[in-house]
DNA sequence: CATGTGATTGTTAAG
DNA sequence: CTTAACAATCACATG
């Protein structure tokens, strides 16, 4: 659809910017990140976003979701995960760009909805800073104020786990 | 009992 | 543009 197709050559150049990403072991980053990244839980409050819209599967992900179904009824005895994500993978990359539509269509959508947590939250995490006159102040409490009598009543109790 | 780990690619957010 | 990290899954290992 653009025309400018230039970008082929400076594509391939990144692609081997990129390698060295993948020469490194990955497997890493979610050793670092537990230390106390997305976690960091601690006992400080953890609570930074009450609502984390979390990343939406991309298309791989979703053609993984049904892959692992077949993975797993042709292999019932594979019970790592990671033999499904390397199948899965070879088999992605063995995918035509029009099977692949279907997936992408997903995603695409993932988007929408995606976004739309993203503006929930972005308004009230954002901005920072700035001294200036930032008054943040949430007039949409006074719109739902809800009693907490329902709240209050067996929720609570129901948090409680007797067996352990 | 809870949590991390391993492995895949894609997307998103930030620098 | 480039870099880094996370997204789901399951059995296993460790604290």
């Amino acid at each position: 659809m653009k025309g400018g197709k230039g970008k082929g050559a400076l594509r391939k150049e990144t692609r081997s910017a990129l390698k060295p990403v993948e020469d490194r072991k990955i497997g890493k980053r979610k050793a670092t990140l537990k230390d106390d990244k997305r976690k960091a839980k601690k006992d400080k409050k953890a609570k930074k976003d009450p609502n984390k819209p979390k990343r939406p599967p991309s298309a791989f992900f979703v053609f993984l979701e049904e892959f692992r179904k077949t993975f797993k009824k042709e292999n019932p005895n594979v019970k790592a995960v990671s033999a499904v994500g390397k199948a899965g993978g070879e088999k992605w990359k063995s995918m035509s760009a029009a099977e692949k539509a279907p997936y992408e269509a997903k995603a695409a959508k993932r988007k929408s909805e995606y976004e739309k947590l993203m503006n929930a939250y972005n308004n009230k995490q954002p901005e920072s800073s700035d001294d200036d006159g930032e008054k943040e102040e949430s007039e949409r409490s006074k719109s739902e104020v809800h009693d907490e009598d329902a709240e209050g009543s067996g929720q609570v109790l129901l948090f409680f786990s007797p067996i352990k």
